[in-house]
DNA sequence: TGTACATCAGTGAACGCGCGTTCACTGATGTAC
DNA sequence: TGTACATCAGTGAACGCGCGTTCACTGATGTAC
């Protein structure tokens, strides 16, 4: 084993992310607003002052906070998508999707579900915007759907919305689920699943104007 | 106009009032864990020793405004149960309760839905339970409708879970339209009439074992 | 490769501020006779 | 009804504490020659 060269810049990415890991940890069980710098750098295990090396305020470590949780969210969007999965399986594919990427990145979807419901201002916002794009893409694919194609723009929307929040539910009911307790999880899974089929299911017996 | 005759007794319970009330005014863009007891005296309009006359520590307060909150909550399903309409229009009646019943006590409509997601410990806690409660006796309700009669009680709680899921995020784009903007409000109608009609509409066609 | 200087991540002392909580108090309202 | 005492909601001074932020600093890493 060679002694390991690092250079300047290396180690104050390393700083960073200990300031980011840090944060996220003592997120586990409180909201953003209540997090100061002095706790987080202490966990970090730097001086306060050093903070300022990194980012200019708490504020605005909370964005980076959000722009890394949402790439978290685009890929599982992605992977979501790009599954092999036939019509009728890509239901139980999603879900099992969404409960995998929910449990390897915890931190993330607890910080976002709790910013996006229970948080202020900018993070609050950042949040909204990137679900509502989300709604709206996925709107778009399920007007590929048989069944679906000659929905009116608004319906699609309604639908999209519909399944982003059953599934936004999901993420809460995993995230509240005791780690480990897979009994849980598993009916949460299958709750999910049948969510889905229960708003889909629907869809031939529709008519928009009730 | 005679002199008005109060009793200490409610001048006190006039004090425990606007403490509530400055609290309640002070969550409007903020969550309950960021608020501090000076602040909230001050709004009130008292000194901050005072506020140990009404309430053993903001905990404490916070509690008091979640049996407030749900008192609301619970009028509203009162309200939306008695509400006279046929199989057909039930769907209608129920959501414009939910909007009229949220526009008339927004605040503690924003506060139940902030810390049932972003809250922490006990605050977060009594509406978790509180809702499911609720949604245990929906499935109830659902249970007498035709086609649903044979349904399990799996399936009864998943649907009720479902709309519960749904209204709240009714709730949640209600609070978010700005205050007068009946355009926005209408919409948000529409919107969650339609969501409720697309998992109703699918029952005819539901098999357990999708 | 060796030297001399520049850069800059992290340190530690210090600041003024709002916080929750204690305590002894005041004076209006309530109660007993 | 009038008086004398008890109650208690609200006051104001004081406390120790953690906060965000400033500043001059140190010493390892980087760069120019």
């Amino acid at each position: 084993m060679t002694a390991e060269q690092v250079t300047r810049h290396e180690r104050k990415e390393r700083t960073r992310r200990a300031l980011l890991d840090a944060a996220l940890r003592l997120l586990a069980d409180r909201g953003f607003a209540s997090l100061s710098l002095r706790e987080v750098t202490k966990q970090a295990g730097i001086v306060p002052t050093a903070f300022y090396r990194h980012f200019a305020s708490m504020e605005d470590l909370g964005v980076a906070l959000v722009e890394e949780s949402m790439r978290t969210l685009r890929g599982m969007i992605r992977a979501a998508r790009s599954a092999p999965a036939s019509s009728a399986g890509i239901i139980r594919a999603s879900v099992r999707t969404l409960v995998e990427h929910v449990r390897a990145h915890e931190d993330h979807y607890r910080f976002l579900t709790r910013e996006r419901y229970g948080g202020t201002g900018t993070v609050q916002r950042a949040v909204a915007v990137e679900l509502r794009l989300f709604s709206r893409e996925l709107a778009v694919d399920l007007a590929r759907f048989e069944g679906l194609r000659e929905w009116s723009t608004e319906d699609l929307n309604m639908m999209a919305d519909l399944i982003v929040t059953a599934m936004l539910g999901t993420v809460l009911d995993l995230l509240e689920a005791r780690p480990g307790d897979t009994d849980a999880v598993a009916h949460i899974q299958r709750t999910a699943e049948k969510r889905l089929r229960l708003v889909t299911v629907g869809v031939p017996g529709w008519r928009s104007d009730g």
